[in-house]
DNA sequence: GTTGCGTTTATTTTT
DNA sequence: TAAACGCAAC
């Protein structure tokens, strides 16, 4: 028994955790500690805190802190998880030791750790996809191709999807079979076929990985080196894993080698809600699981603590005409509530000008206050006339996603320096800088320096500093020099603490605020580059003062640690934190989560799109956009041809983009507005819409239909008199006078 | 080598 | 529509 294997001399003086207010499956999800466990979790029935629970009850069964692995999808999800689970357990100190992580972050400690053998620096880059893509740039030039023709994002994506061996449209229990002349086109095979060893070479020599190199080294490191294996099977020996239908052939590679002969590790998924084929995610991983696992404890958790019966019953029709599903059936002891509302909209204006004041209506009939209320829709660009019409309604709030901060050209200049100053090989940083802002290093001079870095299997930076005694570069060496010197000046004082005050330095010595202002054509235009640029730096200083505090704490608190594990050797600083310390830690950290410190919101309505809606719920939700080819989504559209619904079908997952109306649908617990509109922006021209197919789905007698286009219905009448009532008598509040317009 | 203008072309979802 | 790119003039 794990009781009398783990249990510290002096036991703990903590009350087990109170198992009796879970339901029945709840609890056996929990209890069940030993052994392949999976749980098939419905949409809000519980499944976090289940999963938290579990972890508790394993601490109080004496299983050390150390032995526990919990994986998660986000890190947001992750943070959530180890609150949780600290506050559930009583005491912080109780879960020090504990990896929560996602599959990324928990890749990123291995290789920290044991990279080493496979020749990867301590410190090594983490390449997100315009650093791919800019690799893939570089590389088709040395080939020579012409990579005008080529479209480079196609290319990473089939550079992944070679390396992972996954092919998207290779998933099980999709319908026919679908030939994806995207994914197949020969040309495009050829090219990456030749691509994928100089991509890989590239990063090598470059000291980086990208996002599949931190599940495959990993892997690698499992398959190859025994004594890791056995080192990470000893250390893990429960494993937890949440969103499991979204893993992909890697991570049950890794799952499956962590896990070893012993076998304790619990899946937490749902089939419904797998929206990330397109990455590579397989659901067969989730379906087949008792299969790869045999003797599987499976357990569903179908009773939903969120959502009204009316939204529950509408999602579950839409999901029910999806064949091949593990068939749960969501139930809530709660009350009906009120209908769904389908809304009908002439225009995307007016469908976000109807969302905006809706919002308005909510929060001052519902008193439903603006975090609990949230605005989805399929794609990033939706996006922009809901902001317009929430800005012009006087709505705070804030747009998850999409072009972030670290989107910005400006943003990503300034971390290509910190990134080129810390690692010179990151021939990627060093070639976007070295010549922005203009120095006098042009093309010419580039080419040259990197065609003999290729001739001599040198990197271009120990070229750039050998300028002196090239004849190729003598006509820029004084240039050259100039920028080898400050390059190799900032890497020390970037590299210890007083990094954030170095960086500013740095940025005012390239005058990158200078060069900012410049590029901006409009006087608001610059005052947003600049603000970006400050923006970094602020998060910098902020970065590293919480490292300090971090560091401070860790400080008081290891003598107590070292007392309590006088058994196990304290190898490693803080079990939290895969990541170093100082700027790398930052700069690795942002790599995998763009949002990172992201300040507080405040009370303001979240917009975002489904996928990045996942794992979240609000009081209230708008879903957007409910349109042929939008949701669902095709992927190609053939835009004025007549012949559409059949092909555009083949061209799409029917399966998950129906799962990803429901991911969504089942987001809301008491209020939910689906919209659609008839015409749409796209690309400046107007474009007719259809109603999507999903709507057809709906039972009538859950549906309150708004047509906000043709004759007014008295429904619509009504609604809209109360909006205008409230919307005038909060203006009043608001500003202390009428409003200036309707 | 650099700058600016005109032309083109893309539009899914993200760790 | 807007950003990215190519080309031509400084």
């Amino acid at each position: 028994m794990a009781d009398s294997k783990y249990a510290p001399k002096d036991a703990p003086q903590y009350a087990p955790i109170d198992l009796s207010h879970l339901n029945p499956q709840q609890r056996t999800a929990v209890a069940q500690t030993e052994g392949p466990l999976l749980v098939l979790a419905g949409a809000g029935s519980g499944k976090t805190g289940v999963i938290a629970h579990r972890v508790v009850h394993l601490l109080d069964r004496g299983v050390p802190p150390r032995a526990i692995l919990a994986v998660t999808f986000t890190n947001k999800a992750a943070t959530e998880m180890k609150e949780r689970i600290v506050k559930l357990s009583q005491s912080a100190a109780r879960c020090r030791g504990l990896s929560v992580s996602t599959f990324h972050a928990f890749g990123v400690r291995i290789l920290r750790e044991h990279g080493g053998r496979i020749g990867l620096p301590q410190r090594f880059a983490i390449f997100d996809s315009g650093d791919q893509a800019a690799l893939v740039k570089r590389l088709l030039r040395d080939l020579k191709v012409e990579d005008k023709k080529f479209d480079v994002p196609r290319l990473v994506s089939i550079l992944s999807r070679k390396r992972t061996g996954v092919s998207p449209a290779a998933q099980a229990g999709m319908e026919e079979g679908l030939d994806l002349a995207r994914g197949q086109d020969p040309e495009y095979e050829l090219v990456a076929g030749e691509l994928l060893p100089r991509y890989e070479l590239g990063l090598r020599a470059m000291g980086a990985v990208d996002f599949d190199d931190l599940l495959l080294l990993p892997l690698r490191l499992l398959r190859e080196e025994r004594d890791v294996l056995e080192a990470c099977q000893k250390r893990y020996r429960y494993l937890l894993v949440d969103e499991y239908q979204d893993t992909n052939r890697a991570q049950l590679e890794l799952l499956t080698l962590l896990a070893g002969l012993r076998r304790n590790l619990c899946v937490v998924g749902d089939d419904d809600q797998s929206i990330y084929a397109w990455r590579g995610a397989q659901l067969k991983n989730i379906l087949g699981f008792d299969k790869q696992f045999p003797g599987t404890v499976e357990v569903f958790l179908e009773q939903n603590y969120r959502s009204s019966g009316a939204i529950l019953d509408a999602a579950n029709a839409v999901i029910g005409k999806n064949p091949g599903r593990k068939g749960k059936t969501l139930w809530t002891a709660g009350g009906r509530g009120a209908n769904v509302r389908v809304v009908h909209a002439p225009a995307d204006d007016s469908e976000a000008k109807y969302v905006a004041e809706e919002i308005l209506r909510l929060s001052f009939e519902e008193k439903v206050p603006l975090h609990e209320i949230a605005v989805l829709y399929r794609t990033n660009a939706q996006a922009r006339p809901l902001e317009e019409a929430l800005k012009l309604a006087g709505v705070r709030y804030r747009v998850v996603g999409g072009t972030s901060l670290f989107d910005r050209k400006e943003v990503r200049d300034l971390l290509a320096y910190l990134r080129a100053a810390l690692n010179p090989r990151d021939e990627v940083s060093l070639l976007r800088i070295v010549n922005t802002p203009a120095r006098g290093i042009g093309d010419q001079t580039v080419s040259r320096a990197i065609e003999l870095a290729r001739a001599r299997r040198e990197p271009v930076f120990e070229i750039l500093r050998g300028a002196a005694e090239l004849k190729e570069l003598a006509h820029a060496e004084g240039r050259v020099r100039g920028f080898v010197e400050m390059i190799e000046r900032y890497g020390p004082l970037l590299s210890r603490q007083g990094f954030s005050g170095a960086a500013r330095e740095l940025c005012g010595e390239i005058g990158l605020v200078e060069e900012a202002r410049k590029g901006a054509k409009s006087l608001p235009a610059q005052a947003r580059k600049v603000e970006a640029i400050e923006g970094l730096l602020r998060q910098l200083v902020e970065f590293e003062k919480r490292a300090e505090q971090k560091a401070a704490e860790a400080a008081l608190h290891l003598p107590a640690k070292a007392a309590s594990h006088e058994g196990e050797p304290d190898d490693d600083g803080d079990d939290d934190d895969a990541f170093a310390a100082g700027l790398p830690g930052y700069l690795a950290r942002l790599a995998l989560d763009s949002r990172e410190a992201e300040g507080d919101p405040g009370d303001t309505v979240t917009l975002t799109t489904l996928h990045g809606a996942k794992g979240l719920e609000w009081r209230a939700v708008f879903l957007c956009g409910l349109e042929e080819g939008l949701l669902p989504h095709s992927g190609r559209g053939f835009d004025d041809a007549g012949g559409e619904a059949p092909a555009a079908d083949g061209a799409m997952n029917l399966e998950e983009e129906r799962r990803l109306c429901y991911v969504g649908m089942t987001r809301a617990r008491a209020f939910l507005t689906l919209t659609h509109c008839r015409e749409r922006l796209r690309r400046g021209a107007p474009q007719p819409r259809t109603p999507s197919r999903f709507l057809d789905d709906l039972p009538a007698a859950l549906v309150d239909l708004i047509d906000l286009s043709g004759p007014q219905t008295a429904v619509a009448q009504e609604v809209k008199d109360a909006k205008a009532r409230n919307f005038f008598a909060q203006m009043d509040v608001l500003l202390g006078g009428p409003p200036k317009e309707g």
